[in-house]
DNA sequence: GCGACTCGATACGCTGCCGTATGGTCTCCG
DNA sequence: CGGAGACCATACGGCAGCGTATCGAGTCGC
């Protein structure tokens, strides 16, 4: 399984761990060398330089991001509805801690970072288009559709944001309460 | 306007600033008091060392909100729908981009900070119990008006996440459209 | 006017990080 | 076996940030 040498693979890999855990700050070459237990020369064999890694952190963060919500979107046999709620149990509650905290390192950084900006505005572009499209499926027209999408990802980026040890009893029953609201029973 | 020596306000205003703008990483004493004018000389007369700094940024950031929250949702006359789309209105969309931010980064540091992840909770505690106190006078039983809360919260901070840069033309109407959904119209 | 106090400047050492340069150790291939 | 190339270690210079120490320059009480 451990591979005796390192490649680009590796390092993106232990990137995306350092940025999920404490933002692109934490993403430092030294840091990443250490754990994984070699030196920065082996981090500048594979790299030009912090900025390549960088990069290439957000372009392959697009491209498995967009590959990623179509797929989710794409309903075999599932009503809208159906799939809908698939979606939403991906990044729901506890499951995929990874992929949240990646999401929210990723969105913080945009923040200050025209370059991670657009790459997290072309991703939201595109799930908001896949969503979008699975609430006109339900029967709701363009802006509403759009509305129900915007209002789907809000949440699930925002519940992420909510400090779950506010009420960590509550938080369960409210998010199924939520699921009934965001994805309506009754339409379609 | 201009006091001709700093006090501990001063640097604090600033820390925020810097904060809103960068994140925690960048609320560092050399930066700040380049920002300020002064030299880290100041600072250190003023503050024992950057953990003081950050710690009476924790707290103050606390009660600041906490006060916020209970003089927003006091209905002096107002119906408690009234009262949620206030609140609502106050975090929405480009009024106040500081306090957002602000917000944000508090987020963001929360997740890999037990001290701030605390105060952050001890602050969405007292939100959600206020907010969910305006649900309740809709008419809605203790875990729906919980729930509606918990989705009205994660709304404003997960509208702040979302890439407006994403399909700016249509955003506006969206959040018309979600305070809808999150306030409903008929009840009570 | 003089000491005490407030506030800030200057200068230093230390650490952590980036990037480079150069050398070493494998492996594969002819 | 021997050379080439892939991969990594070691060592260095440079910069930025933290914290300390020390020294002014104002201000206020008396």
């Amino acid at each position: 399984m451990e591979a005796k040498t390192l490649n680009r693979e590796s390092w993106l890999s232990a990137a995306f761990s350092a940025l999920a855990e404490g933002g692109v700050e934490q993403v430092r070459v030294e840091l990443l060398a250490k754990r994984l237990k070699v030196t920065k020369g082996s981090f500048y064999w594979h790299f030009r330089d912090r900025m390549e890694l960088v990069e290439a952190m957000l372009e392959g963060w697009k491209t498995g991001r967009i590959e990623a919500i179509k797929a989710q979107t794409r309903l075999d046999g599932r009503t809208p509805a159906e799939g809908l709620r698939y979606v939403l149990s991906l990044y729901g509650g506890s499951s995929n801690p990874r992929g949240i905290a990646i999401e929210l390192a990723m969105r913080d950084w945009a923040r200050r970072d025209p370059r991670a900006s657009e790459i997290v505005a072309e991703v939201d572009r595109e799930r908001l288009r896949c969503v979008s499209d699975l609430f006109a499926g339900l029967g709701l027209d363009s802006d509403d559709a759009f509305a129900r999408a915007y209002l789907f990802y809000s949440f699930i980026f925002g519940e992420g944001l909510l400090a779950r040890s506010a009420a960590p009893d509550r938080f369960e029953k409210a998010r199924d309460i939520c699921g009934k609201v965001l994805v309506p029973e009754g339409a379609s």
